[in-house]
DNA sequence: AAGCTAATTGACCGGTCGGCCAGTTAGTGA
DNA sequence: TCACTAACTGGCCGACCGGTCAATTAGCTT
């Protein structure tokens, strides 16, 4: 069938959201120019500003859908949760990992907006980790983790260093004697499931 | 003394660099004008383009400034070595994690910079963590640390946690449960160091 | 004291920024 | 069919961008 270009706001609006998505991941707020949106996306810079009022308005809505995309993925693997335990954390640690994997997007946009001092963000992940950190602490009641560490540090630990692998990723990926994505999550696992099992 | 302000093209020249690293950390280099360094610093733009040749030129003084620092003081703990071992790691560590403490100014200028894609400074710590990951091996050849694990995976573990630890300071400082910089380092090198010994 | 060099200034340049506005056009419902 | 609304366009605005340049001035050398 053949499609006639009329009108249809809704895919505007969208095709506006991809440009900008991925212009903002690569180079930030700051050095990203309206005029360059609107040439990606094919469309007038005045429509942009007829759509989402301006720049930073379309700034708010690019964070506001890739934040959902991001809450409502971690949510979403926290909530078919297994009994808390070892395997569990491992398991959590594995899809987090996976998830900025293959969102690398998300990861910088998320790294762009921490060094703005934007904490909107900030109430959202906090829930997640606070999620988190109650399995934890039911696994340590339960003697299958060691109780003499801080749930919400544990939690904290493999959240920051799963982001911190893929933010600077560019930055370590060449130094000598550095393995695969694979590779580093197993040895991070290693010794990181190691060091919370009880003490015997 | 009375100080008459005769020319000092030598502290016109620190002034700059302080303005700029001030502004460059807060804002990043896209969002800073030079314009707002100039005024900062008391001076001219003009004279802003005669010491350094531009805005770019700065950019690259302040970050090679920075990164000396940080590589100078870093090169000085590694060089002051015990026998390597659990001990050594710990203090490795808990050094790594104090410096990025005390010099967050220099955290912030590493987060944009790699967000900008710039890997200048990516051999040189390459090297460090290659200085790190040899005294690693060293431990764990001599039994007294686990084998079975990658030694620049177990470097850039810790140097990665404790980039982001203060990365991300204001986004998850305020979260629930969320401990002290030293009750969390604490908690880490519990799990951490626990997770390192060989195997029972 | 004369002369040279470099630090410093202020005015100015072309270009780009985000935003605004009047006008045109396409769907939509009465 | 005839408004009415919303999508969409192009042109324009003042502000600011980084950079340049000629002119002044301070300090040093001889």
């Amino acid at each position: 069938m053949i499609e006639t270009a009329t009108r249809d706001p809704e895919l505007t609006r969208t095709r506006i959201l991809e440009s900008a998505f991925a212009l903002f991941v690569d180079k930030g707020y700051a050095a990203v120019s309206v005029r360059q949106i609107a040439e990606r996306s094919d469309v007038t810079k005045s429509l942009i500003h007829h759509h989402f009022g301006g720049k930073e308005g379309l700034w708010d809505e690019v964070k506001k859908l890739a934040f959902a995309q991001y809450y409502e993925g971690q949510k979403q693997e926290l909530d078919q949760a297994e009994q808390p335990g070892p395997e569990l954390i491992m398991q959590a640690v594995t899809n987090y990992f996976e998830f900025l994997r293959d969102n690398p997007g998300v990861v910088r946009l998320f790294a762009w907006t921490h060094l703005e001092g934007d904490t909107s963000c900030s109430e959202m992940d906090g829930e997640l980790v606070r999620l988190g950190a109650e399995r934890v602490r039911q696994a340590q009641q339960a003697g299958l983790l060691r109780g003499d560490v801080n749930p919400t540090h544990v939690v904290t630990i493999f959240v920051n260093l799963c982001t911190q692998w893929f933010e600077a990723r560019d930055h370590h990926g060449a130094w000598p004697g550095m393995g695969s994505d694979e590779e580093f999550l197993e040895d991070f696992l290693k010794v990181f499931m190691e060091g919370l099992l009880p003490r015997a």
